[in-house]
DNA sequence: CAACTATTACACAAATCAGTTTAATAGTGT
DNA sequence: ACACTATTAAACTGATTTGTGTAATAGTTG
């Protein structure tokens, strides 16, 4: 029962190791949380996952798309832009979101992919 | 200013684009939020790499390493047994906890990288 | 300026969470 | 059986979070 890799997957590591020796700092330990948090919210993910597929949506076009209020959608929005994940522009009465950090996305992109495998996993 | 992708940076992709042209689903989206969640914590982070960092480690060793009490740790192990990231083992009066999901930890070495691309880059 | 649309700000209520405290359980040694 | 250690369980408190409802702000159009 323990032997849970079959080496077919497409994102899990084998093994992985820490190369450090040292103990994770509580100060990198709490910018981690703080990165883990942002990303802990299904709402944020699937603006994070719209706003991945397109150059840019305003407000009410991402409320749209997932079925929500724009206040709801704004509310996340802010706090996707306070940590520098998305930004804006403004063109009349609409505000366009965009991407600009890749990197948050990168790491969405291995969770799916993580969660893809263990589904795998599980159907055998 | 918006050129931020230096093209020296060890985890961040230049440009992240979902394949797939559906939205993510709720279901899928909540997943992702478990997952996440569960690493939005630097508690269990920092129990989450100590024990990647060995082979097992009995409860109050692991107290020891990350200086809190067995009752809090016990609390956050638990939570990461039942998500089946870490696993136990009895000997005698100690119970040995053990990483099983070599994915999670590999998200958290992708974190940890991104973590540092971004200072690298805010030192520039 | 007035009416309208799009978005955000703010206060709020319900839910969730983390660590503490106290008590219970499981195993060891005498 | 008893004392002791290691770990977990359960109840509790304070803090954080999310969506809602309402109001405010910014821009457009007439």
């Amino acid at each position: 029962m323990l032997h849970k890799h079959k080496h077919n997957q497409t994102c899990c590591p084998v093994h992985v190791t820490f190369p450090e020796q040292e103990p994770i700092s509580a100060e990198k330990a709490a910018e981690l949380e703080d990165l883990f948090k942002i990303l802990a919210n299904d709402t944020r993910l699937r603006l994070l996952h719209t706003l991945a597929r397109v150059e840019e949506m305003c407000v009410c076009d991402i409320a749209n798309a997932v079925d929500m209020t724009p206040q709801a959608i704004s509310n996340q929005l802010q706090r996707l832009s306070d940590r520098g994940i998305v930004a804006t522009r403004r063109s009349g009465n609409q505000i366009y979101y965009r991407v600009v950090d890749e990197c948050v996305v990168g790491l969405l992109q291995k969770a799916m992919c993580l969660l893809d495998d263990s589904e795998k996993l599980a159907k055998v």
